[in-house]
RNA sequence: GCCCCCAUCGUCUAGAGGCCCAGGACGCCACCCUUUCAAGGUGGAGAUCAGGGGUUCGAAUCCCCUUGGGGGCACCA
């Protein structure tokens, strides 16, 4: 095999937003390229107008962009440049590289006009599978005389160009499956690659870019497999060296099938808004289908960049669990610097203020302190208004039922409330430090032979509405003395207002 | 229906003939730590390596068959 230079890319298609299964892909491109000191091209395959935008672009780009996937040719985006000596990188402004590729396989005779219409081809397809038979075209303008075309022409036809695919086995070898064989009477006929209006297919787009992108590795998803031979023909009829094929195995749904929109959630973006970070999302996902065939398993882009190898690709496919990515996004947040969650945790903030599940924004300085006690507790960014949120809010509203520790009535309950609430105004006048307010609880606590988490257990719901909270003398400093007692004596009210109702 | 691909704990995987009556991780359970919740630590349950035939002194690993699963078969990508 003759040397080149290692070119990669990702093509996705902008119907869509972009999808874990692309996004894994492009991360098992882009780690091909770092580990060989290859290239990593990003190529826009927009020839289905009609469900391409604008909108689905963006997000694809954002979503490249915010995991890391830094290309590097691409095409122009927010008035910056193209990148790259192959631009455009838009397919849709490379019309005239598939005109010409298009017209030389015609005037060859490896390609030819069909007439037939879409409604023909339906009830072509439908008759077959009525038949039991596989669908497959037929071949009716194969061979048509110049005659029948004129005709055809004069009816106002206007045709699509088929492909000849001819007969024959194709094979190849997969860089991760190994050899690969297929008949090509399996292919389902002659297929089309230029539409009727005019515009290019994806399998003779792909072909003709590949090729003059200098491609030299098509590493792509398992569901392309049958569709390779397709493209080696292609692009053995226009004379191109072929690339290199490796196909991925398929990320899959719980139950095992293609992932799916319908049965997982499938938008990198979703995955964004909920507060999973661009370190866990990689990390998960270069796990997917690939393993460092070492026990480890928490790794950053330039690690898993530094250890890639198609060799090590699994070739089953992969259920995508949830949890475990929940788990790697713990493992990472706990490994970024105070300062950067912070950073990351603000929109979260402002998401959570918008909807009114909080009453004001932390200063810098609040969350900056609160980080140590919340920062172990974090499975997703999105969490945080559940975690701390009652400290930014107005009031708290702790139902007396709640209130009561699960040992205690309400007499008992009130009273410690009572007895709390003088020890912790007498204690807080000058500072208000955890080491300041623990030793004289406790010290009440046993004083009047109660259990210390009793005490402040009551004492948490009080001031929080919660049983579940960071740590009660780190949540008492955040909170701030005044606050502080301004719920405990809220909390004695409602308590006490409940016994006489 | 036809073609192609795949097959180790529930899930992600290690394993490339003896180191494996199969290792790690997630999840689950228990215990420890502990004011709650987490995090962390320790331990546990969990896989007759889909089944059946071969090959071999020896197979999760090689071959064949069966079964199961998946993907593809568009004037979508």
């Amino acid at each position: 095999m003759s040397e080149s230079p290692i070119r990669v890319r990702i093509a996705p298609s902008p119907t869509g937003p972009l999808h874990i299964g692309t996004a894994r892909t492009a991360l098992f491109n882009y780690l091909f390229a770092k580990r060989l000191g290859g290239t990593f091209i990003l190529r826009l395959e927009d020839t289905d107008v009609a469900r391409s935008s604008i909108a689905f672009e963006k997000d694809i780009l954002d979503g490249l962009h915010w995991l890391g996937l830094v290309w590097d040719e691409g095409p122009e985006v927010a008035g910056e440049a193209a990148r790259g000596p192959h631009a455009p990188y838009r397919q849709m402004e490379r019309l005239d590289t598939y005109r010409a590729a298009a017209a030389r396989l015609l005037a060859e005779d490896k390609a030819y006009p069909c007439y037939c219409t879409p409604e023909e081809l339906e009830a072509e397809r439908k008759r077959a599978e009525a038949a039991k038979q596989p669908p497959r075209y037929s071949g009716r303008c194969a061979r048509l005389t110049p005659d029948e075309r004129a005709a055809f022409e004069a009816e106002g036809r206007r045709p699509a160009l088929r492909f000849r695919v001819g007969e024959g086995i194709v094979a190849f070898e997969d860089l991760v499956r190994g050899r690969v064989e297929i008949e090509t009477t399996a292919l389902g006929g002659d297929f089309v690659i230029v539409r009727a209006d005019g515009t290019p297919l994806y399998h003779f787009t792909v072909v003709v870019d590949d090729a003059a992108m200098e491609i030299s590795h098509v590493i792509r998803g398992e569901d392309h497999l049958s569709n390779t031979p397709k493209h080696i023909l292609l692009f053995r009829a226009l004379g191109f060296r072929e690339p290199r094929f490796a196909h991925l195995p398929l990320i899959l749904n719980p139950d095992r099938t293609k992932m799916s929109k319908r049965k997982s959630q499938t938008a990198v973006a979703d995955y964004r808004d909920q507060g999973f970070i661009r370190e866990a999302l990689v990390n998960y996902l270069a796990l997917l289908g690939w393993s460092t065939g070492t026990e480890e398993e928490i790794l950053s882009l330039e690690e898993l960049a530094a250890r890639f190898d198609l060799e090590s690709v699994q070739k089953g496919g992969a259920v995508f669990d949830r949890e475990r990515l929940e788990w790697l996004n713990g493992q990472w947040i706990r490994r970024l610097s105070a300062d950067d969650l912070v950073e990351r945790l603000r929109p979260f903030l402002a998401r959570d203020l918008d909807a009114g599940r909080i009453d004001r924004l932390p200063t810098d300085e609040e969350l900056r302190a609160l980080m140590p006690v919340v920062q172990e507790r974090l499975p997703t960014l999105g969490a945080i208004g559940d975690l701390v949120g009652f400290l930014f809010v107005d009031r708290v509203d702790a139902e007396p039922a709640v209130l009561v520790p699960k040992r205690w009535d309400r007499e008992t309950t009130l009273t410690a409330l009572r007895a709390a609430r003088d020890v912790i105004a007498s204690v807080g006048r000058v500072s208000f430090e955890a080491d300041e307010l623990e030793p004289p609880l406790r010290a009440l606590a046993e004083e009047r032979g109660w259990k210390a988490g009793d005490l402040f257990m009551a004492i948490r719901v009080a001031v929080t509405g919660r049983t579940a909270t960071p740590p009660l003398f780190d949540t008492l400093v955040a909170l701030g003395r005044e606050r502080t007692l301004g719920r405990l004596d809220r909390a004695i009210e409602r308590l006490a207002a409940a016994g006489v109702a």
